[in-house]
DNA sequence: CTGTTAGCGCCTTCAT
DNA sequence: ATGAAGGCGCTAACAG
């Protein structure tokens, strides 16, 4: 397998075109000053030999970077999650740059190991999907010339570029349409309120209950669901409620797709009819959202164009001479769309 | 937003501590021969100073790596590639090492240049869900002593270690249950046959069809859907067919996704009742697969766990001094599951 | 147009 | 137990 464990030099190369390093490093970097036959041979050695620069060697250079961004995501196995990777990773292709991934499991702890690790390969800026409060190890990072950008969800405290989405109006529209569709007991499904978007959403589905005059009952609201099966256990719960909501709102895409599974199996136990079960509204859209049984609507989004959005706050800072300006908050639109 | 542009360097800390630079290097890499009392300053003068040992001047020493994988993956808004990055992920971590991620949207070309970028980066190693035929690229990557595995596809011709699912078996065990329901008109929808799994698995369609005595249409086969969307399209064009099939195998879960989609779409204009339409097998499970209006059964596996397993061969190899050891192809097994 | 020198940040080797 | 020298691969800066 490995004939030839070792990766050629710009000394192999240059000795084998009958060069100095100097010319192939020149040549290399776009030929200026080389005759045209020495480039020729020059790529010629460098074909035959199958060299490629030593990015790592080249960083070290005063004035180069590496080319690389860290991107902390808390879950990549999300589809929310994993499309907006895409989104930042084909914004950061167009600059040839590449993404170093790291999955923080929604543990702060493990995020701040990797922003370390992170400046360790010396990337040249983050993309942060934050899973705690905690900003030190940001700041840092931004104190030490590395760009932050957080995603999805700020800090407090924290001067940092960031994308969001609109989640108050987004949960606010949504539980509206709720109301205006009748209902008067809307139950709540969402991740913890200590999470930059479900403090949010929460916010803008209570919101939208008082500004119709109604008040949020504990008994279906449930704040705590981090996976689907989470989201399942908590359905159940309320709809053995002993006043079971005539509609859920659910916070993101986790949830929904918990109380769609509940409510299916339940329905195909028999021991309910359809129309027995609360109308959904989801914040994040979801594949096959359509085949749910009960009447649902998605407050819809782009995570691919969020990914894109980060990426573009961070490239402008990196390659826009923008190092020190001020810093941008951008929060993305969101629409409501009714699935069935 | 950055005061202090620079990083400090070993040189800096050893200043601060009032050492020498290899006291510092000595105390962070374990603090061998170097006294308690002046390994504490050397701790406070890396605190105080934020400081993080470059990666990449490291990785240029002899004997040093790069702790570095190159993740190349065809589409990573996938669920099953995203499940399948996070399994690599969190192996790679175990090690200590990143991933750096790159998405091929299915091109060959991009592919090579993603891995030509990879090498110039010193990855370690190579994990690879290979978007053509060609090998050169990955072949080259292997004779420089970087190696590669191949994850969900292998390539003719390329001696590399890889993990693969059943397809074969899988698509065959799942044709046969239609058959055994008492289908003899069934369909197929999948990726390109030109694709190692899609090759694989309409053998295995094909097989299960002939060993029962019955012969493949090619009206109710189509192979090229690469996005639900297509696969919507050739659902649709199925089902108008002269003589639609009474069940449909799909070769993945895009292929599913897009049938159902098309299905529940029909269903809810009215155009047809909901017994008029295939039953559907999918090679693939998927979130939200039980809300099928139609019974459908699906071809289950973990892409996590093949993540993992291709991961640990990779970092087998990397750590187990078996860089020439001989080529591992491992075959995952898979499982027939009715959903609904 | 081409080559030599020197140094980026780090750590192995060899003193002390 | 600590430090000095040297070199990993690369390329600015300075000859020529």
């Amino acid at each position: 397998m490995s004939e030839r464990a070792r990766r050629p030099t710009v000394k192999e190369v240059a000795t084998r075109a009958g060069v100095s390093p100097m010319t192939v490093s020149r040549t290399l970097s776009g030929g200026l000053n080389v005759k045209p036959d020495v480039q020729q041979r020059v790529m010629e050695a460098v074909a035959e030999l199958g060299y490629h620069r030593n990015e790592n060697a080249r960083s070290i250079r005063p004035g180069h970077s590496s080319g690389l961004i860290g991107v902390a995501i808390t879950n990549i196995a999300n589809p929310y999650y994993s499309t907006f990777a895409l989104g930042v990773e084909e914004e950061a292709a167009l600059t040839g740059r590449r993404i170093l991934l790291g999955n923080t499991s929604e543990d702060a702890a493990r995020e701040a190991d990797l922003v370390g690790d992170f400046l360790g390969r010396r990337v040249d800026g983050l993309i942060v999907v934050p899973a705690g409060t905690s900003s030190a190890h940001l700041a840092h990072s931004q104190s030490q010339g590395v760009p932050v950008v957080l995603a999805s969800r700020r800090i407090e405290g924290l001067a940092a570029d960031s994308v969001v989405l609109a989640d108050d109006d987004g949960a606010h529209r949504g539980t509206s349409a709720l109301i205006e569709h009748g209902h008067t007991r809307i139950g709540y499904l969402g991740n913890a309120l200590s999470i930059f978007t479900g403090e949010r959403r929460y916010a803008g589905f209570v919101r939208a209950l008082s500004e119709h005059g109604l008040t949020v009952d504990p008994d279906i609201v449930a704040t705590n669901q981090q996976t689907v099966d989470q989201a399942r256990d908590a359905t159940r719960a309320l709809l053995d409620a002993a006043h079971p909501p005539t509609a859920i709102f659910c916070a993101n895409n986790r949830n929904a797709i918990g109380a769609l599974k509940e409510i299916s199996a339940q329905l195909n136990a028999g021991s309910r009819r359809a129309t027995d079960f609360p109308e959904i509204v989801s914040f994040d859209d979801f594949e096959l959202a359509e085949l749910s049984p009960v009447p649902i609507s998605v407050i819809d989004h782009d995570p691919r164009e969020l990914g894109r959005a980060a990426t573009r706050l961070l490239l402008d800072r990196l390659d826009g001479g923008k190092l020190d300006a001020a810093t941008r908050e951008i929060e993305l639109p969101v629409s409501l769309r009714g699935v069935r």
